[in-house]
DNA sequence: CCGCTTATTGAACATCGTTCATGAACTCGG
DNA sequence: CCGAGTTCATGAACGATGTTCAATAAGCGG
């Protein structure tokens, strides 16, 4: 007994998104699941499949939009002061968003694609934006570095940033409490920068 | 119909540790199942639980034998030459395992626990040993640093050494191949350490 | 008004983690 | 040597998961 519904396939599709962030900020990572996503927007499982490919989608274009977030916020900063505080800014954003929104954070970190799938070339793009974005400011701190250089240098200290904001999502940093993670990326971007730049 | 079979308890845990990383090497991450392991063993589901408390324990257990080695690696190279060559070491054990037994590593990096319980502790003390031996080759390669600051350090090349080797397993560090994640250790450690002995 | 397209359902299948009553095979006291 | 109790081991069951698909209702073009 299919009734038509007031909203369009667009509509859905955000209103899922929306029921992903909903879900993983009030149950956690097992609280996203297409059934329960489905239940959230008033629809059945079936619906969802008509409009993503599948569960790794439906997850995939959800954490884009957080990912874009970070992107947007980096962008901003982009250019702006000297590049030292260019680069601290984006660590910063990266953090920040990771402790503020840590749930769906979490799902961008731990999620895999079901049987080992690549992960689609839209999404990489999305992330590779966010090394383009840094080898810039890279490029402007130490003018004379080769190409290759501040390619290298790009994907180590985003790689980085990447393992402590990771780290400190799952607390495994300090124990003790001593060691935060904002002062853990002060300090690899303090003395990373201050050799590479010399 | 059950029939007493050849081997003691203790046995059919290694069995089944064994069968994990069988498993995860031919069939990835998804190959790794408790019906699967079960029957690799030649045993039922059942049996598993007499012998492990849930899958969780089981994954643990099977991740814990190979950061284990690890460890192993890094108490090695502890203390021997210079501290710089030391950590150099470690980081290149992280990663030549991380190369070398891709699969199970990545069974390390994406699991989390069901539900959302945290990590037991007779784990987390073999992940803080990794910090603990970091941390003597920090403080002996710059003995007038206060133990806060080694910590800190510590805390944050582990950090971003774990970084690394995840985006290089998941092929996520350079597009173009010309970034290696060997490179990228290199230009962590020269780099921050350089200006962290200082 | 009829027929075609489009939306939507609900049931089905396979797999997953987990639990548990059942029972066979040992062990040991008498 | 035999019965009681403990220890292995099973297979079925439950609920949840991702995914597919035939069936069907609603809307729309002619």
């Amino acid at each position: 007994m299919p009734k038509r519904s007031e909203h369009s396939l667009d509509e859905i599709r955000a209103l899922a998104l929306d029921a992903v962030e909903k879900l993983v900020a009030t149950q956690g990572l097992t609280g996203v699941s297409a059934r329960k996503v489905a239940a959230e927007i008033g629809y059945t499982v079936g619906m969802l499949y008509h409009v993503f490919d599948n569960v790794d989608d439906l997850i995939l274009r959800a954490n884009a939009r957080l990912v874009s977030q970070l992107v947007a916020r980096c962008e901003a900063v982009a250019g702006r002061r000297s590049p030292e505080q260019a680069i601290a800014a984006m660590a910063g954003s990266y953090l920040a968003l990771a402790t503020d929104r840590t749930a769906h954070w979490q799902l961008v970190f731990d999620h895999t694609m079901r049987d080992g799938k690549p992960v689609p070339d839209w999404y990489q793009a999305l992330t590779a934006r966010l090394f383009e974005l840094l080898e810039q400011e890279l490029a402007r701190l130490a003018p004379e570095r080769r190409p290759s250089q501040v390619r290298l240098a790009a994907r180590t200290l985003w790689s980085s940033v990447h393992g402590i904001c990771q780290l400190a999502i799952s607390d495994k940093l300090g124990i003790g409490g001593a060691v935060t993670p904002r002062k853990a990326l002060d300090s690899l971007l303090t003395h990373y920068l201050a050799s590479w730049k010399a």
